[in-house]
DNA sequence: TGTATTTATAAGAATAATTCTTATCTAATA
DNA sequence: TATTAGATAAGAATTATTCTTATAAATACA
C-alpha cells in the first residue's frame, strides 16, 4: 500500500513526502468524492500542523498528473441559465463557455437497472465536454 | 417588452422596481449563460451605483420562482473523484452526495447531428439528480 | 392622493473556498 | 554528508458569495 504509492510517485517523478503519501492513502480509501475540506479533516488527525494549503496543492498535484478527477469541470462561479426548456450543454474545457443542446434520442434512453436503489430521480443532464471553434482557432499557432 | 417582465412579477407577486426590471432584461437579453459579475458589470452602466449584492439577491429570487436556474446544482467547492474509469453520477440535490453509475446504452448513443459545428468533444457526462435513499427517509416525516 | 407598512436597496463588513507569499525545511542526488 | 531544487507551514491575499444595517422606495389602504 505505502508501497504502492511510492512508487506510482516515482514514476511519475513526484518527491515522496509523508503527506503526500498519506493524502494519497485517505483518498484510496475515501468513497463519496471528498472536497479538500474533507481530505483536510482526516489527514490533520495524523498531521496535526499540516495546512490546509499543502491539501489543496497536493489535490492540484495529483489532478494534473491524472490521479484523481475534479468532478467538475467549469470554474467556481454560479452560471445562470434563462433556457427553461429541458435542455444539454457543450462546455469548452478551455473557456467555460456553454452552448446549448437539445438531444432527444439521448433522452429516450431508459433508466439504468437498479437505479431506484439510489434514489428518486427527478431530473437526467448530460454536459459534452470539449474545446470549443473559437478556442481551437486559438489553438492554432 | 418591459411590460412582459411587469406582468410577470406581479403575477408571482414579486415587488416591481427599477434594478429587477433591468436585470431581466439583461438575462433575457444576454445569451451564455451569464455569471453574477457578468449581470453586475452590464447593469451598472445603467445604474452606476447599483450594489454587487442586489444583483446576486436578484438572481436568487428570479431563480427561487423558476424564472431562471442555475448551471449547476453541486455546492460551489471542487469535489475529487479517485475513480479513474469513465463513468456518470448520481448526483442528490439535496445533501449534494455522488454516487458513481456506469451506463453503457447511454455510452452508445451517438452525438446529435451537427456538434461538429460547436467544437471537438472530449467527453461525455450524465448527471442524473434526484433525491437519494437517505435524504428520501429524512423527508417521511 | 397622502401616509403607514412592508420590503428592497446600497454600502460595506463578513464568510467561505481557494491561492499566493515568504521563510524554513526536507528529499533527492552528487 | 553537503548541496540544492523543490515542498511545507503560516498566514496574508483573492474571489465568490452572503450578511448587517441604515436608508429609501413600493405597495396597501385610509
Amino acid at each position: 500500500m505505502g508501497k504502492e504509492a511510492r512508487d506510482i510517485f516515482r514514476e511519475i517523478g513526484l518527491r515522496i513526502t509523508p503527506q503526500r503519501l498519506e493524502i494519497f492513502q485517505i483518498l484510496a480509501s475515501m468513497h463519496g468524492h471528498p472536497a479538500a475540506e474533507d481530505v483536510f479533516e482526516r489527514i490533520r488527525q495524523r498531521f496535526p500542523s499540516i495546512s490546509l494549503d499543502t491539501v489543496y496543492r497536493t489535490l492540484s498535484l495529483f489532478e494534473s498528473h491524472g490521479l484523481i478527477k475534479k468532478v467538475h469541470h467549469l470554474a467556481n462561479k454560479t452560471r445562470y441559465d434563462t433556457n427553461l426548456k429541458h435542455h444539454h450543454h457543450f462546455v469548452c474545457v478551455l473557456c467555460k463557455k456553454i452552448i446549448d443542446l437539445e438531444w432527444d434520442e439521448i433522452d429516450g434512453v431508459p433508466m439504468p437497472k437498479g437505479v431506484e436503489t439510489l434514489g428518486r430521480v427527478v431530473d437526467r443532464y448530460v454536459e459534452l465536454r470539449g474545446i470549443c471553434r473559437d478556442c481551437l482557432k486559438k489553438e492554432e499557432r
